[in-house]
Formats: C-alpha cells, structure tokens, sequence
RNA sequence: GGCGAGUUACCCAAGUGGCCAAAGGGAUCUGACUGUAAAUCAGACUGCUUCGCAUUCGGGGGUUCGAAUCCCUCACUCGCCA
C-alpha cells in the first residue's frame, strides 16, 4: 500500500517512511482525515484526500471522516490574510453537506467500515481554563511560531491574529482525541497542512508517550503555473448543484497533456498496466485524448455515478458535434440543454439579455464586447448585431444553444 | 498606552492637485493557430441609454474652478517603544 501511495505521487512528506509502510502493510490501523467546513461544498483539493481515504480503506485499514465544526469556527490560517468568521449556524449546516459528501466515498459496512467525527464534538464541552492547562502545557510557542503557516503570515503585512495562531492547538487535539478514544495511529492531509500534521503527531508523543504518524500529499499544481481545480475562474465543485456534472467532466476533459497521468494517477483507480497504456497513447496520438477522456469518464462516475457522466457525455456529443443543431431532435436537444445554465427568453429577449440572463457575461457592457470581439454564437452562429431578439432564433422543442467563446456554452428556452 | 508607516480595480503594484477610468505585471475573457491541449501572437478587462455620460483609488467630512493626490476625522493593518 505504501509502495502503491508512492508511484501514484501521493507522499509528498510523512513521518518516518520504513515505519509507515510496515504499518501499512501490517493488520489493519485506523487513521483519519478532517475537511474543515468553509464553504458550502468540497472542491477538488479536497477530492484528492476523500481518494486517500477510500484507497486506504479498500487496502483493509479503518477511517474516520474529520468534519471540524469547532476547527471550521477558528480557520485555518492562509498564507495571503485573515479569514472571515463564518457564523456558527452557517458552519453547523455547512458541516452536516461535507459529512454527507465524505460519506459517499467510503464503505460504512464490514469489519473495517467508516466513521463520521465532528471535532465540535469535544472541543465545545471543554473550558478556556481547562484547554489552556491540559493542552496548552504541551504547546510551545517557539515551535508554534515555526510553523510556515504562522511564519508566513507573521512576515507578511497581514499578521495573524490569535484566533488562527491557535487553530494548529486544536488540530493537534483532534487527533489526540481520536487516539484516545479509537486508537488512531495515522493521519492524511495536505502537505500545506503538515504543520497542523506534526501538531498532532507531536502532542501524542508528549502526552501519550507514542509516536504516530502522518502523511502530506502534494498540492497539485498545473504545469502552466495555473490553480489547479479552477474552471472559468471558478472552483470545481463536488456538489451538482454548484458544479454541473456536464462542467466537471469538461474541466477533466480539458487537462492539460503534460498534467493528465499524474491525475489519472490520482484521482482514478486505474490500474498500473491501464495507466501505461494511456501513457503511450499520450506520447503517440495525442489528438486522440484518449487520457483525458479516461480521466473525465473515470472521476465524473466516482463523483457523479454513471448515469449522470453518460448524459453529460451525451450532452456534450451533441453540443460540440460538428452536425447541424437543427438536426437534433427536441429530446436530444432538450437533454444537453438541461445539463447547461439555461434562461427563459420571451419575444422581446435580445442578445444581450440572454447572455446576461444565462450568466455567460456579468455585464451588458461585457456583453457588447464579447459580441464585438466575435465570441458570441447563437446555435454556432456568430452574432455580429448586439440588439437581435433571439426568439426567432429557438430550435425544435423551444431550446436554443447560446455560446460564449469555443466552449462556454449556455442554454435558452421559450419562456411560457 | 506612545510614536511612525500604510489602506489604489480579482491579486501584486505605480501614481503625491488638472495631461487619471487611473502606468506596469499576474490572473481572467475573446480572436488567430490547434486536438474542446500547451506554447505563441493580437485585442479586451468599472458601469451605462457607449462618438457621450455616470461612479471608482479604506469610510465620512472639508479646502479648491478642479483631489487618488492637500486638511480633519473614523475604521483597519504593519512596525518600533512601553
């Protein structure tokens, strides 16, 4: 198992490597891994350590999904500035979709099933008085200041204020609180989260006298310098209703060349022999995307399921065929559209409207000169007349296709 | 608590009375080339009833014909001292 995490790039930095992997190949451990709730769903980054979770999991070893309802109130510190406090019952209901959301990936049944924790749990019943004597005691404040996440903030000209200081004391008695109560020996994470790793690590060896472990795994990062998991400037999403499974399977299927083994690696279970196969084809025929289709095919059913990938894969054929969109029937059309951010038009609807009604633009400004630049098609015709009323312009069934640049695409319907 | 420095568009960052809707870089968007790729080149990037008008330079108030630029005040950030 360790050698597996390896090859598929997973270890960026851990506790002791030799241990690690006798651990891991021994009888099953339990370990965990905590998603703090500071949006409404998961996003990508967050995909790669539910995957961690799960491939652990399916190797025999037991894991607790981590939601943090008291670490979510603190915030984790950023290298660029202070967070925002979320209120409590924005966390509260926050925490309830990500527990749902870890849950799809693991097994709750068998020898080895998961469990769901909320740190809020036993941080909430205990006083200032008594977490600053019993565990503020083994928390120095030389190390403390150390961490990167600190020494970046305390060199920045944002400093940091007390309140996320603290949050590696927290994240540190979690996983205290998880050995004492389940025995846990392991903790994943990010590596940018190693210093709230070793934290922990670090705690139970004073506290308990034990040495545990942790496992950093790489940030992902795009070759071209880019953010990883942003699409049209927007984080990718876990939850359908803020990501479309039609746009998270065009965000994989737009993988870079250079970048797509290491995803398949990490975010599918393909196998070492399949994943060679889709190497070569990468170096020899690469106009074929035959990766990039795996790895869109692959993580959109993972996340998604089957059925909701084959329509966006559907969708897809029928929207960027190189066919007539009046060729479509209304049941074809109508399928793809569904899956696309749509707007209602009425008689009067222009151009402008539609594609601020969709979304497509956040200005009639942008609009016009969207327009103006040739980036606007109405069912793959280019609009060059920003006052048209699209109506006229509506397919079989009501629907029309309305497309900002090469693949930005939206829906329009007849309203009524 | 005292003193000093700072707060400019998504981010970084110039600008210290009119030539500033505000240099430059990054990000983003569009076009060309392509493979719904990368790299490269070109254009765009506050809003609107778009040859013009309106609103921006932490908030509020003031000086001035005219302010991002000067003054007052409030808030926040950083640093030094206590």
């Amino acid at each position: 198992m360790w050698d597996e995490l390896n090859y598929r790039g997973l270890v960026h930095v851990s506790t002791d490597a030799g241990e690690l992997k006798a651990l891991l190949s021994g009888p099953p451990i339990t370990f965990y891994c905590g998603f703090d709730p500071t949006a409404p769903s998961l996003h990508l980054g967050n995909l790669v350590q539910i995957l961690v979770m799960r491939r652990l999991q399916l190797a025999g070893h037991k894991p607790l999904g981590l939601v943090g309802g008291s670490t979510g109130l603190i915030g984790d510190p950023r290298p660029s500035a202070e967070r925002t406090l979320n209120t409590k019952e924005t966390v509260a209901e926050w925490v309830g979709y990500l527990q749902g959301q870890v849950a799809r990936f693991l097994s709750f049944e068998g020898d080895n099933a998961a469990r769901m924790v909320n740190n809020l749990d036993w941080t909430a019943p205990l006083s200032a008085i008594d977490f600053l004597r019993d565990i503020g005691k083994y928390f120095r404040v030389g190390t403390m200041l150390k961490k990167d996440a600190v020494s970046a903030r305390l060199n920045s000209d944002a400093g940091i204020s007390y309140t996320e200081f603290s949050y590696q004391i927290l994240q540190g008695m979690d996983f205290l609180e998880l050995y004492r109560s389940y025995g846990c020996v392991l903790q994943t994470g990010g590596s940018d989260q190693w210093g709230n790793l070793t934290s922990g690590t670090d705690l139970i060896h004073r506290a308990e006298g034990v040495s545990v472990h942790a496992i950093g795994t790489p940030l992902i990062t795009n070759s071209d310098g880019t953010k990883f998991g942003k699409s049209e400037g927007n984080a990718v999403w876990l939850d359908p209703a803020l990501t479309s499974p039609y746009a998270f399977y065009q965000f994989w299927l737009n993988t870079d060349d250079a970048d797509v083994i290491e995803r398949l690696k990490i975010f599918t279970f393909l196998s070492r022999a399949e994943l060679e196969v889709l190497e070569r084809a990468v170096e020899t025929e690469p106009f074929r995307r035959e990766a990039q289709r795996t790895l869109a095919y692959e993580v959109t059913a993972l996340v998604h399921g089957v059925p909701a990938t084959d329509s966006a894969i559907a969708a897809a054929g029928a929207l960027f065929g190189q066919g007539d969109l009046a060729a479509l029937s209304s049941d074809t059309l109508g399928a793809a559209i569904a899956e696309l951010p749509s707007f209602a038009v009425t008689r009067e609807t222009t151009i402008t409207d539609a594609l601020l009604g969709t979304g497509l633009v956040a200005s009639l400004s942008e609009a016009r000169r969207a327009i103006a630049q040739g980036g606007v098609y109405l069912n793959n015709v280019k609009v060059a007349d920003e006052s048209v009323q699209v109506a006229g312009s509506l397919l079989a069934g009501g629907f029309a296709v309305l497309r900002r640049g090469k693949k930005t695409l939206a829906g329009l319907t007849a309203a009524e």
